[in-house]
DNA sequence: AATGGGATTGTAATCGTTTTCAACCCCATT
DNA sequence: AATGGGGTTGAAAACGATTACAATCCCATT
């Protein structure tokens, strides 16, 4: 069942019908009527690969994850669903688990016609190829930034958020802060710690290497962490965890440790313990974390707005735009116990 | 840059490129290294659109969820992507929120092309509508199944699943044995509650309507339904909940209200908690959480090459299969302080 | 030298739409 | 009655690839 058997059966031509279709004017209310009800009897749906490549456009979008399985990214896909489906666009989505050739393959989509553009949540590109990924396609970054390179990106001042954690530990009267983060992967990592850095140089506090834990974006990873941290012969007294993902190993291990007790009675300082995102989880925790909140619904619908804003300008779209969104200090039990 | 200029380049013509391209044999060894040098030289890549038309196929294929948010999907999610990534399709997602013109907005991309196939994780589906979609288009439902209507399904046994986590409890002499669910919006709710009623029935406790309390499955949800049981003037010493994230809630809330403290010393019995999915955060929770294991990558991998498969097979896929996977209780402290 | 056949290449149709341009009809205006 | 113009429609050319079929070439065999 295609256009054609629909003029056919009309009597009329394919052009007529697709105009019917298509809604265009200046086409006389009665064979509107007429293809219609044809339509409507032969359930006739267009097919979209010959729509697509007669319109050159595929109607759908790329978004680029690192991983699927982290609630942070899980949020802000939440928001752009929600974008898409007010629009006439679907989503795709690629997971690079740090691949990086599933990145290339994913980004081909674009110059193959796969997709009509992307949101990339990866940062360690070369910045010369992603300008000129950027410059030819629409395309926006999201939560991160590639230095150096000319992309539209839309993220929080994550060196400001890790620096308000951390000042707000130190403010505490903590001293020995220890950090558990991702593997450089990504700008915001070296931003956080540029912040934890920052806050720790302000306070006159050395920064200590061994306090500075590697982990993936897992509870496993941050159970790992802070084991490693409180097994060190001095250990920290608080702990600043770059996802709150991670955070949540954290809290395990000190509750397994014991330097973690909601409730304690017997006068030992409990490890405070601040993380990243804000993610819906953080609020069920025992103790509830403290973390820094990225406003997660923001982000993925900017994005979605950006990269439609690219895709309806069509090529001449020469001006990047770097947006910074506000975070926030969110303090619960976790910090304060 | 198309075919037609690789071809005008090396004089060659469009049928000989489009041989070398798709690695075609009766192409001499001279003339697929020129074309190749050409390729590389001027970056030729095809364009989808057109080859999409002309083979009629899109090399993607639709994932439908119910939301994004539950970890649960997002693991089975990552299981399905691994094994497309090692095949030349591409995962493409579609989130209802239980919107039903959502549902149909995605099962029209099957009719109109733009997806080859189709894994649903719904089961409300009218099941004539199903079984019609099912018979013209490559589909799986997983996790779920649609009673009643002919489309291959893989699951684990829900009903047993439930059966068993209860009458664990049971066993545990526990009989006032409360029940948190979804909104019956999926069969795996309805075979889990019978499965809970099958449980008590069979050690002769009487089913208590206000025992079974129906949320979203969120943590908020979990906590708000176990703050609701446990304020009942006979409050439940055991709560089944029928999803980690729900129970992740139920935890809160009983740690909230004294009911929960792990390493207690004041002689009071802790009320026991059971979920059902087995997400990885379950054993990062204080207390961990026991559970139903369900074998998430495994149902990813096997959905996806059911799919495949009818997919390869072509339009003569009449036969439907029906898979259940093995679960497993998973005891963890939840069930044991 | 003629024949046959396998390997290689080219021609042109095809996939299902959209869209330009021309053609047509009908009616009001002159 | 001729003209002009708006409103509708159709014919045909795209879009960029794949592929059936025909054509050609080259070489071994007779």
């Amino acid at each position: 069942m295609k256009i054609k058997d629909i003029a056919n059966l009309t009597g009329l031509s394919v052009a007529t019908i697709s105009r019917v279709m298509n809604n265009h004017p200046n086409v006389s209310p009665e064979t509107r009527e007429k293809v219609e009800s044809a339509i409507a009897e032969t359930g006739y749906v267009p097919n979209f690969l010959g729509r697509n490549l007669r319109v050159s456009k595929t109607h759908k979008i790329l978004i680029i994850l690192p991983t699927a399985g982290n609630p942070f990214y899980s949020e802000i896909l939440e928001a752009i669903q929600e974008q898409a489906n007010h629009s006439e666009y679907t989503i795709l989505i690629g997971v690079t688990n740090e691949d990086p050739t599933l990145e290339n393959k994913y980004m081909e989509m674009l110059t193959t016609k796969q997709v009509d553009g992307a949101i990339t949540f990866l940062s360690k590109y070369d910045k010369y190829a992603l300008t000129q990924w950027a410059s030819q396609y629409p395309l926006v970054q999201c939560c991160e930034y590639t230095e150096g390179a000319q992309i539209t990106n839309i993220s929080v001042d994550n060196e400001q958020g890790a620096y308000d954690a951390v000042s707000y530990l130190i403010r505490k009267g903590h001293t020995r802060i220890g950090a558990i983060r991702g593997q450089l992967y990504f700008a915001s990592e070296s931003d956080r710690t540029a912040g934890y850095k920052r806050a720790l140089e302000q306070a006159g506090i050395k920064y200590r290497p061994e306090y500075c834990h590697i982990a993936d974006y897992t509870p496993e990873g941050g159970f790992r962490g802070a084991k490693a941290l409180m097994a060190l012969e001095e250990p920290p007294t608080a702990i600043f965890a770059y996802g709150d993902t991670i955070a949540i190993g954290v809290i395990k291990a000190l509750s397994e440790t014991g330097h973690i007790r909601v409730g304690r009675t017997d006068g030992v300082r409990n490890v405070a313990v601040i993380g990243f995102d804000d993610i819906q989880l953080s609020g069920m925790l025992s103790p509830t974390l403290s973390t820094v909140y990225q406003p997660k619904y923001e982000l993925g619908k900017k994005s979605f707005r950006l990269l439609m804003d690219q895709i309806n300008k069509g090529s001449d779209n020469k001006e990047c735009y770097s947006i910074k969104l506000m975070h926030k200090l969110v303090i619960r039990e976790s910090s304060e116990l």
